[in-house]
DNA sequence: CGTCGTCAAGAGCGGTGCTCTCGTTTCTTG
DNA sequence: CAAGAAACGAGAGCACCGCTCTTGACGACG
């Protein structure tokens, strides 16, 4: 197939000619006003018409900038994505090195506050996929700075020895071997027992999150954030780094 | 205001006049049809429309029975939860009672195997709530078949001894005064510690489905069913549960 | 027998995603 | 510098959506 005419996030160009500056300054609006849209009455009843109508926009015009309305949901998937990941990473990075505990726990913190507040945006990401999913590839790499945020810590913690190893080993050979491969490319010399600890506490720690935002916490827990608190308390146990 | 002319779900009468009977077979021909079209296309994609043409209907017929696609869609996810809850309850039961930890497990397992087999179903009560979403009163009781299931081996392994009782105990008084109120109204005689893992556990179970069914374990984990065997033999040791 | 409630159907409203055409503006290239 | 190419916004239109209202037929019940 021919080159896309309509390019979607960037032009060809860094920042070129005038036309290009203005293209994705218009970009750029058009994903402004439909993260306002999505954030006001979540992804169900984002509607092109009303966020072209919004921009000023003519809706087959916002179709120069995004081929379907799939894609626009996919650029403010990606947003999300980022946004959530700057909230973990500048939140982790304002904790003591030293202190690998309270850095996971602050990761956690940081991922509920923003959920939270930001809970259509969240239901985006961590709920169910909306349309027929597919993942597209640009979501990949802003979707992983969560997990490369406590991988770092849990990397950090174990070559300065603070990091306790569980007593518990993989069941099973299939296990050993993911947990193998991960730890040769994305951990260095972190033994395979605290990487399957550490993936089971990231799932814990947005499981808690999806949990409460949709409401199967309702009869169960009152104080969310005590709740919260004891969860991260626990994980931070459960993978080693309590002192 | 007065009562509504068109019930949702059935008719005043448990099995009354032959008109209430055709009526209720129409309501159940419909979120059949439904919950066909749920499975193949998703949540989104549910077209009251479209349905009333499969059932042989003008849509306009289906608001005697549904007053509106967010009924309609109600009645699917206490459905979900139905078939879920089912699904689990059977499977827990073939177990011997006196193997705790393989009742434990077992749960995860039919969980998961459900919302492999129905994922459609099953984003629609664990993903992200639909439209405005405010799950009316009807959904509760379903929706805790699961938790209850669980509720009842902590019970049992408690009162036979057969569980171990973790070291660690709530960290805040908020905490422990919620575990407290689920021990009276819930639990009898099992200590705020045990169902603080429980609840943890719990969440784990289906935040493990979660990110496998939603594809966050994408880059992670290629052999999922060994994983979720890791997670639940992880689970069980938690909890306290492991002989 | 007549009345009244229930029912399916149809027309219609405003909204949606998306496609195509048309006239204009801007950029590029000879 | 001028001609062609590319990009652009606007508009009309298609098929579909949820939902409302009205109409006429049917059956139960006094």
């Amino acid at each position: 197939m021919p080159t896309t005419p309509t390019q979607t996030t960037a032009g060809p160009a860094p920042a070129g000619s005038a036309r290009q500056r203005v293209r994705a300054e218009l970009v750029r609006e058009i994903t402004d006003v439909a993260r306002r849209h999505l954030a006001a009455d979540g992804a169900a009843a984002l509607s092109l018409r009303a966020v072209a109508r919004d921009v000023g926009l003519v809706s087959s015009a916002v179709y120069r900038y995004f081929p379907s309305r799939d894609h626009l949901l996919t650029a403010l998937i990606v947003d999300a994505y980022n946004a959530l990941g700057e909230a973990v990473e500048t939140a982790e990075a304002a904790v003591d090195r030293a202190d690998v505990g309270e850095r996971f726990a602050t990761v956690g913190r940081a991922a509920r506050a923003w959920a939270r507040a930001n809970p259509h945006q969240y239901g985006l990401i961590y709920g169910s996929p909306v349309p027929g999913y597919a993942a597209p590839d640009d979501t990949v790499g802003p979707a992983t700075r969560v997990a490369f945020v406590l991988r770092d810590i849990l990397r950090d913690s174990w070559s300065s020895g603070a990091l306790r190893a569980p007593t518990t080993m993989p069941r099973s050979a299939a296990v050993w071997a993911d947990l193998h491969r991960l730890a040769a490319d994305f951990f260095t010399d972190v033994p395979e027992a605290v990487i399957a600890r550490g993936v089971l506490a990231w799932t814990q720690l947005f499981g808690g999150i999806n949990f409460e935002l949709f409401g199967h916490l309702h009869t169960v827990i009152t104080d969310y954030d005590a709740w919260y608190e004891e969860l991260l308390a626990e994980m931070v146990a459960f993978v080693g780094l309590d002192a």
